[in-house]
DNA sequence: GACTTATTGTATCGACCGATACATTATATT
DNA sequence: AATATAATGTATCGGTCGATACAATAAGTC
């Protein structure tokens, strides 16, 4: 064998993700990169093929630790009603507490990502159903325990919980307003509430 | 004086909002520009400044074309509660009727506008903050006459259809699925609602 | 019709882009 | 120690970027 990486992985990905997520895709240049992470150009060619092959690597680190290690723990430890509601209220606070403002990494690429790249497309894609069957088996399971309101169709619900998470990650990014975003989640968590008599 | 300008600036706005909006800022270059146009280079530097004041004025004819004109139109036409649904079902049926998946102009801009460029992201912001005060004050309208709920506060339920509608936005570029976008309407119509008996 | 002024076309600037060639260095194996 | 192999550093490739210099052209004023 031969010699040994000088530089851990993980860190150079997280590195990487500060200016990938900060500045996006495009206008984040190997230069940058190389700065950033401390590693030469050929070791990041070496390590992650080319610049495509690091942001995806970059991104599925990011959602596994945004965003899956979240929807597993919420689902795992509360009462439906309560999961999709912690669930939000930890979106806000994590989007309120970064300073640079950087928004959600899934929806900004889901916004740079153009139809010239069909297979990011798609991955982007399928993680928001991922997102979405959550709030849907959340919502069911809710409703079986008249948790959640079950006159209201479950796919919807889920669809529009759905959006309002994206809208708030792109407001968080752009508006990033403590009133703004912690104040939507209430409205939005009332979707889910029985009709209840005046 | 001299010479006459050869074209129609409109079209010409028209035409670069085709590959700014579809490809976002920084990924439409002047040449992609200069084919679309068909205006020489030296024309578009004479008549718009540069790169970046095209974009404003391709972007503000945007705006007015497609968010202000609607704003105004469905706010005098229609009651507080059918202007904020006749909006959102207008909005869906648009961004549906899209073959490019383009998304919104203005969502697509607040993702990929940095802090680089901070008069953009003012721009941005203030955009959103007269949707949001065309929620509200239509909101607080039905409100007077009962026709939306109005134990819940106003200024939140303005928030959270902001939300929704940057959310369905986001979901029109990535995923356009006639179910989701139009399914997702019906709950976020429901926040409005006034409380029922069971 | 001469002159002025605005628009247009061509050619090109320096800067930066993503990516690679190639030589060098370091370590594991034998 | 010799050798094989992996990681690294430097230097640079061709291409594209936003922007401009400069000459040519067209239409207004007098």
């Amino acid at each position: 064998m031969g010699r040994h990486k000088q530089f851990d992985e993980g860190e150079v990905l997280d590195a990487a993700a500060e200016l990938f997520w900060a500045k996006g895709y495009g206008a984040t240049s190997t230069r940058d990169l190389t700065r950033e992470t401390g590693l030469s150009i050929t070791s990041l060619y070496h390590t992650f093929s080319d610049k495509r092959g690091l942001y995806l690597q970059v991104l599925n680190r990011y959602l596994d630790r945004t965003l899956h290690e979240r929807l597993n723990r919420v689902e795992a430890k509360f009462s439906p009603r309560k999961a999709i509601a912690v669930f939000f209220k930890e979106m806000a606070a994590t989007s309120l507490a970064d300073e640079q403002h950087r928004g959600c990494m899934l929806v900004n690429t889901a916004i740079e990502a153009t139809s010239a790249d069909a297979e990011l497309q798609q991955m982007v894609a399928e993680e928001t159903r991922l997102i979405e069957s959550f709030f849907l088996r959340c919502i069911r399971a809710g409703q079986a325990t008249k948790e959640i309101d079950d006159a209201k169709d479950a796919k919807d619900l889920a669809r529009a919980l759905l959006a309002v998470l994206m809208g708030l990650r792109v407001l968080a990014r752009i508006r990033p307003e403590k009133s703004l975003i912690e104040g939507l989640i209430g409205p939005a968590l009332s979707m889910l509430e029985p009709a209840h008599p005046n």
